[in-house]
DNA sequence: CAGGCTCATTAGCTAGGCTAAGAATCGTGA
DNA sequence: TCACGATTCTTAGCCTAGCTAATGAGCCTG
């Protein structure tokens, strides 16, 4: 139960989704905003991000992960694939499936946009109070945990 | 398994960066995903909520507003007045500019889905214990002070 | 071994984002 | 006063990202 008794700072879960929602969509496009020109999206970055965490994954997989239906995530393995940074080899034993992983080229690159995307957010971070910080990590956990349900 | 990761070990602010990026992003994807179908879009009712919050406004500063360059804010408001949902007004003094406004029907269309936009999201945190809630409440607002920035 | 299922892709659509360029209007300085 | 630069909005044209529906290849089970 969500025992709310308007206690100070405790806002009903409807208010608290209004006000999550509204921050991390505006944040969501600042962050997009510093994108550097001309070369990895934000899709593709996050989908190379996700292929290199779980070392290889088939185009379901990857899919899965990153909340998308499979041939959106055809489209954007493609570009990946065309600039080299991913690799599409068959499965040993299933003949429908690929295996998709990062190449040495796209593990070389997603480190360094990576670094790019982050700038601008590690900057806004580092200029907070430590406890605010903390505070960040245990939301952004509270949140992951939310987004896999 | 909230693997309590260096929160007592400090994390540096580049590895805040991208666990906050990431989990936000995620989050961002998932929320889209909730949307009823065949209606008013994420973008198109982030407008909407901006110009009804506002009162009124020129193009220029909604799409300042929701950080989108004019043309986009073009499209956005072009689908937003086909549907009766925000009125283009002359400007009173200069007739160069226009005054956007939402209309009767755009601010109960707005409710409505505001609601059922926010309930998946609403739902998720009426689970959750209530510091966490306390714990989102908190990171919203220093999310949105970073976004202003 | 036939039929049904799953996986990946293709085709085709919409929305959302951008830049470049245009038309209308404003305002200012000669 | 009026010509010219600046501002505002829109149009045109492009790309990415997302979706559904349909296709083809391969697997598996009765």
């Amino acid at each position: 139960m969500v025992a709310d008794h308007g206690l100070a700072g405790r806002e009903s879960a409807d208010e608290l989704a209004k006000t999550v929602r509204e921050s991390i969509q505006r944040l969501n496009r600042r962050i997009r905003q510093a994108r550097p020109v001309g070369d990895l999206t934000f899709s593709q970055l996050s989908a190379l991000t996700s292929l290199q965490l779980a070392g290889a994954l088939t185009p379901r997989e990857l899919a899965d992960v990153e909340r998308v239906q499979p041939p959106t995530m055809t489209k954007i393995v493609g570009k990946l694939e065309e600039r080299g940074l991913v690799a599409r080899t068959p499965h040993p034993t299933d003949g429908r499936q690929v295996i998709l992983s990062a190449t040495e080229q796209g593990q070389a690159v997603h480190a360094q946009f990576e670094k790019a995307r982050n700038e601008w957010l590690a900057s806004q971070l580092a200029a907070l109070a430590p406890e605010d910080r903390e505070t960040l990590a245990k939301a952004s956990e509270i949140l992951q945990k939310i987004s896999r349900a």
